[in-house]
DNA sequence: CGCGCGATTGAGTGAGCTCAAGCCTCGTGG
DNA sequence: CCACGAGGCTTGAGCTCACTCAATCGCGCG
């Protein structure tokens, strides 16, 4: 119902991936499977309503409609994550961040004027988790969000708060 | 109903990445949207059954039991998305080599007896094409075979046909 | 005040990239 | 039957971007 969670998977030897964030108000769980290798956290305060498995299977039997709306949400996540994976494979360090401050922007401001060049917000998540996200270290993600900051891309305040003046010279930023 | 399609996505400067793999019979397309920034290709010979859009549409909204059938596909491909982005975000060279390998061997023989140390195949792909689905260059890929059939972890005949000694070895190789 | 946590910054290293040369196989045409 | 060329692959040498390791900073809290 609010706040922001982190899916991510975990290698045996601790090595981290944030494959997914999720934003009220998402329907969060992976029905019809009993178990997943996947972790969610709260990445911020969050409430959320909770029901059984078995619940929800069974209402998803019942109204083919709330399916229907299941399946959209799955196949935009599905989008969503492969969208990502260019990220991860193909792009460098500074478009990975800057795709990233990009991805917050239009998570945050899901309906912003998109003539808009300006925008406002906090990170939802820490550097350690920006790198988890982006496949990069923490150290990288300092760097990168440095480099923006001098270059007077973005400004940063009290470390989570972001103020971007020009989302276009960002998106040349993050490698279109 | 036969063959192997890869979808693609691709930045403006030509840096491509594959995003999925498609094996007989999936469905492949993407309902309920117009148009999609993905692109699919045959890898291979590939016989399929097409239907125009609007039709497969109002097939799903008479049928809930095949928008089921769609949901768990899509759910199968959102869970094999997410494994991949800890792959292309989070594991070395070698790793991933030895991690697509694997994920070949259990498309071919989805139900093969998961005791069963060997395995003998045809690569569906060119080496490029395993580059740009592990976010690698064509060498890096070439040098990471190379070096799975030095230490004798695999044998390559005619580049294209893979026999694997010791399936647990090769996972050993991708980093669980 | 001291401590812990998150973030930044610097120096040095190395895994994977770039560029370049060469090999193998197969199909085509002389 | 062989010469040739093209496409796919391998191998080498050198370089670079991101990683590792380490020191330091700043802030909030007990």
């Amino acid at each position: 119902m609010s706040g922001v969670v982190k899916l991510t998977k975990t290698l045996s030897d601790g090595r981290e991936q944030i494959v997914g964030l999720q934003f009220a108000p998402d329907f969060l769980g992976r029905p019809f499977k009993s178990e997943s290798t996947i972790t969610a956290q709260a990445a911020t305060s969050v409430s959320l309503c909770s029901f059984p498995k078995r619940t929800v299977e069974n209402l998803l039997k019942k109204s083919p409609s709330l399916e229907h709306r299941l399946l959209q949400q799955t196949l935009r996540e599905l989008d969503e994550a492969r969208s990502w994976m260019v990220t991860l494979g193909r792009k460098t360090a500074m478009e990975k961040v800057a795709s990233f401050l990009l991805l917050i922007v239009s998570y945050i401001d899901p309906d912003a004027d998109p003539l808009c060049q300006t925008a406002d917000f906090d990170l939802p998540l820490t550097r350690a988790e920006i790198a988890d996200f982006l496949g990069l270290t923490i150290e990288t993600v300092s760097r990168q969000l440095t480099k923006l900051r001098v270059d007077d891309v973005i400004q940063i305040e009290h470390n989570r708060h972001i103020t971007v003046g020009s989302i276009d010279r960002l998106k040349f930023r993050a490698g279109f």
